[in-house]
DNA sequence: TTGAAAGCGTTACCAC
DNA sequence: GTGGTAACGCTTTCAA
């Protein structure tokens, strides 16, 4: 194990002093074009790699955006991902991502080892935190963002939508398309907390609507994948037959629920109608096409990314920005 | 913005060296009970934030694990990711990841980037770089594994399977049922290297068996998604009436074109038949089931942590795993 | 059980 | 355009 190559030792066989060699690797202009391009070629023959590490201790500077979500194979999460890292790749800004499960707990921890490595901006799915994580986070002197949500009592800035609201779309289209009975398909309760306010959603708008109590069906603890939705239908196929549409919490779980149904030989939409959340790729390719609401995953990330640059520049910015939700209609209700 | 609190005030507040501080801190047992205490009080009242920046620089131990992948909503990916951050949380190392995008000149960028972060291994998604990344990866004195693959001349430790055999299962399968005109349909030429195996694995096993020479569908640039795979059906329908069976690059485009084949009234398997890889959730749930090969995606992501793990303890690890590929019969062949 | 000294690799600041 | 000096906050090492 060889000592690591550094500055001075790129300056030294350059015949420089190393405050040459950082200026050169950091596109200082006061830098001759001839050093530069020397600099970097002797670099590059010795194997040299900047430490951002020690850079990170110098300036108070680590380039990171701590980001939690409740999980990684999240579809939805995924276009957001894109968006963020695309728009902060100018930034020389990197991600340090962790995954809550779903858990309050877990996020209080993750926040936690997070913070330790003194992120420059803190962003969070969601709006519903441990007491604890309230305390640590709203004590924190970089940006703080929650996407995903609405939050009544916001740590700092907010990007998202209302799931509620989203989820009343597709109740207000059920309801005109003349269903009535309305059975919900989403995770244990008490776990996903942006779940529940959409079961709540559901709920609350059909009762609105004058239409009979919603049923609600689980299809298991959180993360709930296409596994799950079709689990929860053959589980429940008995109960189908009051029904006449299920409202579920995801793309993928409608995705499995439509499936199931397809294999037990009851006719989508016609016996019953089923709707997703997200507009993910797996409800517009499926045909039918799955009847589902667009959050506008994608602009949420490179909305996020937007509102950090502008608060690294230091500059105002909205601070709660509704990006809405739409009915998308499918061949599924 | 006030300067920050360091083991230096703590340690004159209490009357001890900072050193003192410092071992009290991280629980060393060299440190009497009663100066402990005084420590973390005093310390508590200061506000004092541990400085983990700081202790990366002068230790050299990050604490991270970085982790190349080929892009983030790569299904497959997601659960090699949780089986790695399962098995690793217990070290309490945090990965690193970021996403090539299916290009090498990428994946040289993005090395240099996880690499300036001192990480205490690099984990690399796929066997195929260019030059100047094996290099940069050959130099290191850090662990390195490569995964997803089989390379001929590894940088590293290898935990992974054989594209080409995997596509070959897929290729015996489908002669046995009496297919013989065989399409590939994948990622334009020249970006995605398992990509790129998969296709030829399938070319050559069909030339092997005597078949037809495969026809080659191109779904676009890497990534290639379910709207790619329902892209390339629709626009290659008259081609495919040549053809009996459509061997996909992944499941996901073979999901895309199931369902484009269920819109243009193709009828599967009878007109034609349709293979994925990787045995995601959606190849499963889907009605009728996707034939597939499971290539044992979390089982990737276990055995990598388990590996990384006896690194760090510098025990004997296996340098070359192979956690083979097996058939999944679907409805779809 | 505690302390003093010496950096880790980089960059801010000031000279030249 | 370039160089010298002095840190940043912590831990390793040796000494007491």
């Amino acid at each position: 194990m060889q000592p690591r190559v550094t500055m001075r030792d790129v300056a030294s066989a350059v015949g420089v002093s190393p405050m040459t060699v950082s200026r050169a690797f950091r596109g200082d202009n006061t830098v001759s074009e001839a050093t530069r391009t020397r600099v970097r070629d002797v670099a590059r023959k010795l194997g040299y790699v900047y430490d951002s590490t020690a850079t990170a201790f110098r300036t108070k500077k680590c380039g990171f955006v701590a980001v939690t979500l409740p999980s990684v194979n999240n579809a939805n999460f995924a276009e957001t991902f894109r968006g963020l890292t695309q728009a902060l790749s100018t930034t020389g800004m990197q991600l340090l991502l962790g995954a809550t499960n779903y858990r309050v707990e877990r996020e209080e921890e993750l926040v936690r080892q997070l913070l330790a490595r003194n992120p420059e901006a803190l962003v969070m799915t969601g709006g519903h935190h441990s007491d604890a994580t309230r305390e640590l986070v709203g004590a924190l002197s970089i940006p703080v963002i929650e996407m995903w949500d609405l939050p009544a009592a916001p740590l700092g800035h907010v990007i998202g939508f209302s799931n509620a609201h989203a989820m009343a779309l597709l109740v207000d289209h059920l309801a005109e398309r003349g269903r009535r009975r309305i059975a919900f398909v989403g995770a244990t309760e008490g776990a996903d907390q942006r779940g529940a306010e959409r079961r709540s959603g559901v709920v609350e708008r059909a009762r609105a609507l004058g239409l009979p109590d919603v049923t609600i069906l689980n299809a298991g603890p959180a993360p709930v994948s296409m596994r799950h939705g079709a689990e929860c239908v053959r589980a429940n196929q008995a109960a189908l037959s009051e029904i006449d549409a299920l409202v579920c919490g995801s793309d993928t779980v409608a995705f499995g629920a439509l499936n199931e149904c397809r294999r037990l030989g009851i006719n989508v939409p016609s016996d019953i109608a089923i709707t997703g959340f997200g507009q993910f790729d797996v409800a517009v390719v499926s045909e039918p096409q799955i009847t589902t609401v667009d959050v506008n995953a994608k602009e949420i990330g490179y909305c996020v990314a937007k509102t950090l640059e502008a608060l690294f520049a230091e500059q105002e910015t909205p601070l709660r920005v509704d990006l809405g939700a739409s009915l998308v209609k499918g061949g599924t209700s």
